[in-house]
DNA sequence: TTGACTAAAACAAACGTTTGATCTATATCT
DNA sequence: AGATATAGATCAAACGTTTGTTTTAGTCAA
């Protein structure tokens, strides 16, 4: 479940007075995992409200822990919120690598078809996490706001989700369409296909209302990835066709 | 400039203890316009920070004005708030309007042709306004944060402004394809199109980064809307295809 | 005189943070 | 083995600051 950067901010414990601890400490037993609720509970609330909306008291509350527990663990909020966003980019990480391990690891598509075949996943694969998923929910909140308001704790995401996924998404649509997948105007259609997605979590409230909706249900996914399948095949052939002529 | 929905904005005024002011006082001079004055202020930070992270005294200090001039005209910060958000639909109205006059005046499109056209309008428009214009941007952030976070402030903008206009554009989009402008999947393909552009401003942090950009210019505009086009053009007449046979 | 506004101060509430005591599992010593 | 010391985790309480709001007094133009 736990990705190499989420094990990674767990060292980023503050050491009070004293030494280090002992590079292995099995995990110390007085109260369980008051770090990880922590962490938890404030991915929830600055997910939801954004870093000034929510207090730590809340925080602490919805984690069921002491407020000085979190001076203690993360060195205060701003720490704490950092702490969030590498422990989210490990979460991201994961979950893209269970749902769409080709993509991750494989070496890329040879064949325009294969490489079509990639995409396809890809959007369904967007749509699944990010607006599918309910526990997903927080995290896009949280990489949206940073997105609309980047802070120190952007620069964690991007650089170990976005930067290499967007990267390889691109090669894989250049090879689809027979062009330069390093190019400016592949990366731009990139975005915008994404994009199309995306907004359904960033304008959830505008699209519930307009399609009389409670919430997102399995039959309206399947409806968009349906849909977004068939627009990225109708682009890709276009270009396709153009860059043979 | 105002639009009816800014005019009607300023009414809401609060009447201090005294009597309502008497239906057209002639604009008071003493000291001019310190509420317009706040009310751009308070766009501009909750634009940029969002409610909670903008305090009034900020906006005093931008607005030149004093801390008790936002409570004796809004009596309030979330008053302001509102205020604010019905001033920005009036913004986001009279710029559609003056930008696009025929997709919100002219009866709507007969020919598949014409409405194909309209179409183009729209996309243009939308990254005309919503991207491109540099003193869009905090209205454009301002309205991304509230269809992320909505309050009763949302509302206000989505009864006046959203709900209008993707009507009319899913009412070009069904007579440019052959099919019915009010069905489920033509709304929600028109939320999937414009949000191409939208992206462009949520995640513009990435965006710019990963086309080693600093700000959007004109040639990449010109860009984005000639492949916008492009792909509405593709996927409506793949549809006009299908409605047909 | 009245309504719009400023300047400065005061206010309670909420905020992030710090303090000092307490608890408990473990390590150390006799 | 049993007593003692140690150190990390957790707690309630208090701290100082900032917040939104209100008050008081005064200025200025119509």
């Amino acid at each position: 479940m736990d990705g190499v950067l989420a094990a990674a901010a767990r060292k980023e414990k503050r050491v009070p007075p004293g030494k280090p601890t002992p590079a292995q400490s099995p995990a110390n037993i007085p109260g369980d995992g008051t770090r990880e609720r922590i962490l938890d509970a404030a991915l929830e609330l600055f997910g939801e409200r954004g870093l000034h909306a929510a207090s730590v008291r809340d925080v602490a509350k919805l984690a069921r822990a002491n407020v000085a527990a979190i001076s203690y663990h993360f060195g205060g909020k701003e720490e704490l919120y950092r702490a969030v966003a590498t422990y989210i980019a490990g979460l991201i990480g994961d979950r893209v690598a269970e749902r769409a391990p080709q993509v991750v690891l494989s070496p890329p598509p040879e064949t325009p078809e294969a490489a079509l075949a990639e995409l396809d996943i890809v959007m369904e694969t967007v749509v699944d996490v990010l607006v599918g998923s309910e526990d997903m929910r927080r995290v896009a909140r949280f990489v949206l706001r940073e997105q609309m308001q980047p802070s120190p704790a952007f620069d964690i995401i991007y650089d170990s989700v976005m930067q290499r996924l967007h990267e390889r998404v691109c090669l894989a649509f250049g090879i689809a369409t027979g062009t330069d997948g390093q190019s400016e105007a592949v990366r731009l259609r990139v975005f915008l296909l994404i994009g199309q997605a995306i907004f359904l979590r960033v304008g959830e409230a505008v699209v519930l209302r307009r399609l009389g909706l409670e919430r997102y249900d399995e039959r309206l996914l399947g409806e968009v990835k349906t849909m977004l399948k068939q627009h990225v095949r109708l682009i890709v052939e276009d270009l396709h066709r153009s860059a043979e002529a």
